[in-house]
DNA sequence: GACAGATGAATGTATATGCATGCAGATGAA
DNA sequence: TTCATCTGCATGCATATACATTCATCTGTC
């Protein structure tokens, strides 16, 4: 079964999957590190900043899910902890009784503006760790890979 | 608070944790659906790939961890369902008995196997949509993000 | 050899992720 | 209008992720 670890070692080495995953948890780790104290995640202050860019009338749970491409019972879940912080609250839609328009709430713009300076230092600290070029590079490149999102799943 | 909104709309365009994550996410899914037939996903077939990396004699949990940039903790959980499945087994080190080492059991290695030609084509159709040169420094800018994982930490 | 501190791994808790599915409400065709 | 279909969202289930903590064991020092 040599032929197994040469496998093994090729998809290890190769794997663009595997690397992005790698890539997500290492940046992860780091954001949320530098928002701890105020008491999120970067996954989380994420769908913040997609809710507010909304506007002040929220967007339906299913339209933010397309916009930051997540599954939308993903979604559905990930917004329960943000409702239950008082950062988000949800309101049924006036034109569609199915729809669930969520919508952020004056302390959610608070933690965006509190998150900010936190996320932009951790921002910096990776463009610095990395290089300026490689941080641009890797920011146009992370792009492409969303601009064919959707034929990777069609 | 209009502001918040240009706060809003610089992270959302400009966060390299949120499209590392976006991209984590539309590529787990790609590969997941690769190899969804053989009943393992893209998550664990990289543990097992890792798992092979580490030879015959198999490794320690937490060395695996490091390997793949996984808390400890986390991959401790990981490995429950890929044990189930059988495809590795736990040994109690003979050198320290607080280790535990991972093996690839046969079923481990026939399903890397089977599981090489879908990620190859997985792999493939993403270089194809995004284009060689793309991938390519994709892969490198990506490496660049695990080179500086260890800085990021401390 | 005994003990303090370091280390390997598991568990408690909370969040993230998505597929399969179910349900309620909207929509278009007859 | 009525019904088949579509659509928006939630739930069941399984896995992924990591921090804080605990437990057991190891290691170096005396």
């Amino acid at each position: 079964m040599a032929d197994v670890l040469k496998m093994a070692k090729t998809i290890a080495s190769e794997c663009v999957a595997h690397r992005a995953r790698q890539v997500a948890r290492v940046l992860t780790r780091a954001y949320d590190e530098s928002i701890r104290s105020l008491g999120i995640q970067i996954s989380q202050l994420i769908l913040l900043v997609a809710i507010a860019d909304a506007g002040d009338e929220g967007a339906p749970i299913g339209q933010i899910a397309k916009v930051v491409l997540m599954d939308q019972t993903t979604l559905s879940r990930n917004i329960v902890p943000l409702e239950k912080a008082g950062l988000v609250k949800l309101m049924s839609s006036s034109h569609d009784a199915r729809s669930r328009v969520v919508v952020l709430t004056g302390a959610g713009k608070r933690m965006i503006k509190a998150a900010y300076p936190r996320w932009k230092a951790a921002q910096r600290e990776v463009r610095r760790l990395v290089g300026a070029a490689r941080f641009e590079a890797l920011h146009g490149d992370l792009g492409a890979i969303v601009g064919i999102a959707d034929d990777l799943s069609g």
